[in-house]
DNA sequence: CAGCGTACCTGTAAGC
DNA sequence: TGCTTACAGGTACGCT
């Protein structure tokens, strides 16, 4: 579930069933998934078995976990991972990859405490790894090495717009390629990017240099309220691939006012939206509302 | 160094 | 019915 609103549903979700309990064993099925940990499977399952999952934290799409033997469970979806907390008896998915198992408590019986966490992934872009912590402990500010190429979301409350301005103007390309930019700013993919330069009123091919203070602002303004929207709906989901941790689906797709929605009239002007291609992707755009630059960079 | 294209996977749907 | 092609929400890396 690949953008921010989808991934921190997830991060919600591990923060409830995961969290405090001992790790009995994991088991890896498919290397590929953990290929960010060098050290290999075995190495990965031996560093996890018998910690504890102190915190869960996101920044922009990654997920980590600290744990009680400082360090933390990195984890990435990529376009079609799930994070799913199961019961033990439940039949394993096709695309099963890692299976993580937690230390019964027996102080406490509850149904959920003996739920496992299963990383399931149909393509294996997304993966899990372990990684060191500068300093021990659950601090949210606190990044693991392979995150700290990941600039602030717009959700971080120490997220800087004026810097992310700055930033933006001294790029030499088109504005949509710089929202997917995560070292610029994190959390924003496909969906949300058309949906935020709709809002904006904004051509994906728009130079970032001619962009004035106030359309970066109401650009920023527009990512961050769809985000929060899609975040209050449960995220966006067109089919199964996408779920929070109890394998249900977030309602955004019915609120999407451009991505997806070729030849549907535009919710605000009724002109027909359009596809274009774009990086080996697609981009959906109001030819009226946001009107292609005479000179458009992507 | 910055920007851009491509590779990495599996599955589904559309077109012939 | 089969076969082929296009496309899917992301990131990393190599080339220019």
């Amino acid at each position: 579930m690949p953008e921010l609103p989808e991934v921190e549903v997830v991060r919600r979700g591990l923060d409830r069933w995961v969290i405090g309990r001992p790790i009995e064993s994991v088991e890896v099925y498919n290397p590929r998934a953990i290929r960010r940990h060098t050290a290999g499977p075995l190495h990965f399952a031996e560093v996890l078995t018998g910690r504890t999952l102190l915190a869960a934290h996101r920044r922009g799409k990654y997920l980590w976990l600290p744990t009680d033997g400082g360090d933390a469970l990195v984890g990435h979806l990529g376009m079609s991972g799930q994070l799913l907390v199961q019961p033990p008896d439940a039949p394993d998915e096709t695309h099963l990859r890692v299976r993580i198992r937690f230390a019964a408590d027996a102080g406490d019986g509850a149904e959920h405490q003996n739920r496992e966490l299963r990383f399931v992934d149909q393509r294996t872009f997304g993966g899990l790894s372990v990684e060191p912590l500068a300093v021990p402990g659950a601090d949210r500010e606190n990044v693991p090495p392979g995150i700290a190429h990941i600039a602030r979301d717009p959700l971080d409350p120490h997220f800087d717009a004026t810097a992310f301005a700055t930033a933006l103007r001294r790029k030499r390309t088109g504005v949509k390629r710089a929202l997917l930019d995560q070292t610029l700013i994190s959390g924003v993919g496909n969906i949300y990017a058309d949906e935020a330069l709709w809002r904006a009123r904004l051509h994906y091919a728009r130079p970032t240099e001619t962009l004035t203070g106030p359309q970066i602002r109401g650009l920023l303004g527009a990512a961050e309220a769809v985000m929060r929207e899609a975040l209050e709906q449960g995220g966006t989901s067109f089919d199964a691939l996408y779920v929070n941790v109890n394998g249900e689906s977030g309602y955004f797709d019915r609120s999407l006012a451009a991505y997806g929605q070729e030849d549907r009239p535009c919710p605000r002007c009724g002109t027909a939206i359009r596809r274009d291609a774009f990086m080996n992707r697609s981009s959906y755009w109001c030819p009226k509302c946001q009107p292609r630059p005479r000179r458009a960079r992507w």
